[in-house]
DNA sequence: TTCGATGTTTGACGAACATCGAACAAGCTA
DNA sequence: TAGCTTGTTCGATGTTCGTCAAACATCGAA
């Protein structure tokens, strides 16, 4: 995370969020944020080595999907939600609805909020 | 496409369709569909080999996005509308909106309609 | 029946991907 | 300072993917 690439919103590719949604790791995480609110990573769990993990994190921020911030060591995750808004109107919530509707995305759920 | 597998609409899922769709050459094919009418596969022009188009095709099919219909030697194909706005409420239009929007999955157009 | 048109399948290839463990870096904290 | 926590990066590995050419199958037409 020291080079923290986040893509603009003009330039967020379609084609590359899609296939970035396009994995039941990815899509269980963006399920996980799409109250809107940040996470940090220590509640994050997902049924993959903490590197794998680590990997499908970047790919969601690299496509645009998610905003990742920084705190001492800790590290915290956002969706963009407004960011895609924008970009592809009106497609996040009925995706984000059909994804709760059918359980996509098992296997990463959510844990105990980090103690300090 | 002897063994024309066509996926259940109740058995769609939606990181097997994001995945498919997340693919330039794919995405362009569902936006040439997008206004209803099906196609014959002869009107497809992709910057691909013809048994790379067939592949694309057939992951399409899989996914349960597209239903392909042979006549003769013909093939048809078109988008299946209805089951996925049954089994994913109000996914596609905003979609497909924001694919003819940013002209995502350029390359893939529309051809002569094929000759008897 | 032979020919041509239309798709499909197969085999092959490199690139990309998902995954892991281990090593590493950065920043608190004792 | 030393140590702990947290997350990244680095190989390494096996798999999947996109792609092509070539061979094959199927159907209609001459």
């Amino acid at each position: 995370m020291r080079d923290a690439h986040h893509p603009e919103t003009r330039d967020l590719s379609l084609v590359e969020v899609l296939s970035a949604l396009g994995d039941p790791v990815r899509l269980g995480l963006v399920r996980l944020l799409a109250d809107g609110r940040e996470r940090g990573w220590g509640q994050l769990r997902a049924p993959v080595a903490k590197s794998t993990l680590s990997h499908h994190l970047r790919v969601l921020r690299d496509a645009g999907i998610t905003r990742t911030r920084q705190e001492g060591t800790r590290c915290y995750v956002a969706l963009r939600r407004a960011d895609l808004d924008t970009r592809f109107p009106g497609m996040l919530a009925p995706l984000l609805e059909s994804a709760e509707a059918l359980d996509a995305g098992a296997g990463v759920s959510l844990g105990e909020p980090e103690k300090p």
